[in-house]
DNA sequence: ATCTCTGCAAAGGATTTGCATTGCC
DNA sequence: GGCAATGCAAATCCTTTGCAGAGAT
């Protein structure tokens, strides 16, 4: 078994579990759209999601979609990210190490780097407001810088 | 003079730089809604901005006021945030330093601190992606803690 | 058999756009 | 006076809601 199956598995699993835990129906839908969203890497938004599963002749329909992913956000398999547009994007969660982002506000990229120094900085909120934290969002935006290298015997650029 | 009539003649100067830098024309509309988002202590949305401009019998379109605050963000007057919901939020960002926020979940309050080491982040992270950072957005996401604090000669709580 | 979940379509809310008019330069 | 900026309204985009039928329990 790949281990990308078995990663299917486990989340499959988990969302199992929670739907029962909750007296929730374990539709077929669900388990699909699970499955597909575990099938992508990086990003997506509603829209990217529910045509591809359209060219896969999935029956599925928009409002579908956000119910379950809601379900999904709610048991940590989904992570919902507002990168400034009007439009939110998700990420599967499960096995994928915890990691904030910088984005390209020229081309849009999406990098992402894991910075533990932010656990001291919630900690430290968490003391100073006393609270307890769920979760975070840290985006840094910028661009590439330019080179202005000057290099001795210069091939290129 | 008070310093708030300082800042605001302060922020006005920097609004008619730019908009003379940027060849864009110097509208009252520009200017009244540049002082009325710096009469406001804390977040606004476009929607409630509208409403306080139109009680107080200013004619104002909330395009303009869209098209405003879009220019009041680029030369940093004013900052956007998208706290998770699908509308924008906004703040005045002059003279009021960098800082960052706690959302707490159940009641929607807004905390604001200020933490040096997501500066010292920022610098790894550009380093790392070779990229220069202009902002970024940090939020941390939770709830006040419940207290089951035993104390001795407990006068209240 | 019951009642949640589904797909579809309509509604909703925030933001953007089109356009005739206003008024800054 | 020319053309950018305005107000208003319509359009658009993402998301939510209403509802009748399907299907999980």
């Amino acid at each position: 078994m790949s281990e990308q199956e078995n990663i299917i598995e486990k989340v499959r699993k988990i969302f199992t579990d929670y739907l029962q835990h909750h007296d929730f129906r374990k539709t077929p839908e669900r388990f699909m759209i699970l499955e597909e969203i575990y099938n992508i890497d990086g990003h997506f938004d509603i829209d990217s999601l529910y045509t591809q599963m359209k060219d896969k002749k999935f029956r599925v329909s928009k409002a579908t979609l956000y119910n379950t992913i809601e379900l999904l956000m709610d048991c940590n398999l989904v992570t919902k990210h507002q990168f400034g547009q009007n439009h939110a994007q998700f990420e599967r969660s499960y096995k994928f190490k915890q990691h904030d982002h910088f984005i390209d506000v020229v081309t849009g990229d999406v990098f992402e780097y894991c910075d533990p120094r932010i656990m001291e900085i919630q900690k430290s909120v968490e003391d100073m407001f006393d609270v307890d934290i769920a979760y975070h969002s840290l985006t840094f935006y910028g661009t590439k810088r330019r080179h202005k290298r000057k290099r001795i015997n210069q091939n290129n650029n």
